[in-house]
Order: structure tokens, then C-alpha cells, then sequence
DNA sequence: CGGGACCCAATTGCGTGCAATTCATTTCGC
DNA sequence: GCGAAATGAATTGCACGCAATTGGGTCCCG
């Protein structure tokens, strides 16, 4: 009796569909925040990342955002040219690249600051609702880092 | 007394970088599911709004997705191509393309169906998790509807 | 009915994402 | 130690996303 599928293809029903278009408008909201920085909204993620700790390698980097060098590589190469990283082979394995801030680089955290505030209010959700929004995310990231096509005891 | 600031920027911290990472790691997910189909994880999105009404305009779809033409014109020629859809001008308007499904298009319904459900299994989650989550990202796709940067009353 | 405002799709240019490949370097097996 | 496997970044090719612009089509107002 299970309702004869209350059609899975529905885009209502989905899980995926409202991630991705969460995650699109998120990124246009972002931008008129970023764009006086001269930043894009990756590219604002990176640095959110090299502010926690610098200098890290591009792998390191890579598996905090679980993006890979294809990615990276050419982002970091912008950031390079921006003037707030610098990128350097690291003498101690030649095969990892150093990534680390600029003095234009950390400077920048300070204009970065007010971003996220000022954003969270322009979504006018409640604190609470807020909060277990962010939590319900979080573990569906989670989830999603534990591999599961081959089965898991 | 806010706690002198607890590090906003803190990635741990942020709403929008767990919903782009994890918009990042669905596509990756969907992407085994939807090769044999020739689907791209977007074209598929196109796909399941066709499914639910057909022929719809251009920007019908993209007011549905929260796309615009720029995406969806490529992406729609592609899905051309490929056989799955029909691109016409419409005669009562000839600004509006009409974008219709092909019988090989309709067809592949039935080839998608199970995946859904097939790739919720896979996030391991239980159904209640699952709900929660989906109500609350959708809730956050309304929010983002709104616009606020002017300030409503 | 004439013309300007508006609307819709297409195009352009740039910055991601990612699979697949390549290349240098390091580590490991023996 | 030495060659093979493994690792880390870069490169290549393709498909998005989206701002900005273009150009044809419709509506509207006088």
C-alpha cells in the first residue's frame, strides 16, 4: 500500500533539487558582498580557509572544500594575480605546493568580517530556525562524505 | 557580552559553505546514475520539470530552477541533440521557444524512476532525517526568494 | 497606426567543477 | 639501493552558471 509512488520524479520531492538551487542563489547573494573585494564566491571560500591556517598545501585546501586541483590550480592562480596568495614548491616535498597569504591577503579578513553577519540577517530566518537549518546541512554533508555505493556493514 | 565575536568566518560556521559543498557532492553522486542515461545532473533537473508539464517556454523552466537563459539555451541544445526534447518557436508569440519532449525523452522516465529513491538509500539516512532536512532546505530556497536587500516591512 | 517601452531568447566572456591524463617526485618492496 | 607503485599538482576538454549585451517580437499610449 505505499500509495502506488507518490511520483519520486516530482521536483518537490527532491533533496538534491534545493541544494542546488540554495547553493546558486547563495552565490548571487554573495556577490555584491564579494565583488568590492575583488573576489569571487569560491574564491571567498578559499580564503575563509587560508584565514583558519596558513600557509596549507593545495591538497589540504582541496579536501576542506572537497574540491580537487582541476580546481584549484587555476582559482589559486587568480588569487596569485589578485595579490593575496602566494603559491611556492615546498622544499620539504617538491611535489606539494605551499599556499600562503599575502599581507593583502590577511589584511583583507578584516573587510571579510561583517559578510557573514549581514548575510545571515538578509535571509530573515529566526536564530533557531537558523541554527537547525545550519546543523541539518551539515550532516547531510556528512552523509555524504561516507561512501556508500558499495555497502558499509 | 556577544562572546567578542566567536569567529564568523569560521567555515565550520557558515550556512552557505556546507549547502555548496554539498550541492557539489550530490552532482558527483548523481553523476554514475545519470551516465548510462546521457543526463547530465542538470539537464536531469530540466527533465524532471519537463516530466511533470510539457512543452513549457524557456523562461517557465528557468523560473522553476532558478536559471536563466545563458544556462538553459546550451543546455537545451544539447538535450536536443541528444533526441530528448523539441525546440520551437511558439506561433502565438514568436519571442517564447516553446521546448517540448520527444518520445525518446518521455521514454526516459521510465529509466529514471528508480533512481531517486535508489540514491536516497545511498545518503543513510533515516526517513524522519530525511524529511527534516528536506523541509528545512527548502525553507531556506523560500527564504532566499525573498529578496531583502531593500528591506521589506 | 507609429514609436518607444518592455519582453524573451540567444550570444559573449569569464570563472568555476570535474574526469582523465600527464609529469615530477617520493616511497615502498625486495 | 633500484625499479615499480603511489602521490601531488598541473593540464586538457567539456558542461555549467551568470552578468551583460544584442536583436527580434509584442504591447501600449496617445
Amino acid at each position: 500500500m505505499t500509495e502506488k509512488s507518490t511520483d519520486d520524479l516530482a521536483l518537490g520531492q527532491q533533496i538534491c533539487f534545493p541544494v542546488y538551487a540554495a547553493s546558486n542563489m547563495l552565490t548571487r547573494l554573495y556577490r555584491p558582498a564579494l565583488g568590492p573585494l575583488g573576489l569571487t564566491y569560491p574564491q571567498y571560500l578559499v580564503m575563509l580557509v587560508l584565514w583558519e591556517e596558513a600557509p596549507q598545501s593545495v591538497s589540504s585546501l582541496g579536501a576542506r572544500l572537497h574540491l580537487d586541483s582541476g580546481t584549484l590550480t587555476p582559482l589559486l592562480k587568480r588569487l596569485e594575480t589578485a595579490g593575496y596568495v602566494a603559491r611556492a614548491r615546498d622544499a620539504e616535498d617538491e611535489r606539494r605546493v605551499k599556499v600562503s597569504l599575502t599581507e593583502a591577503g590577511a589584511a583583507l579578513r578584516a573587510r571579510a568580517e561583517p559578510i557573514p553577519r549581514k548575510l545571515a540577517g538578509d535571509l530573515g530566518l529566526s536564530e533557531a530556525e537558523f541554527e537547525a537549518l545550519r546543523r541539518s546541512v551539515w550532516s547531510l554533508v556528512k552523509a555524504l562524505e561516507t561512501p556508500r555505493g558499495a555497502g558499509i556493514p
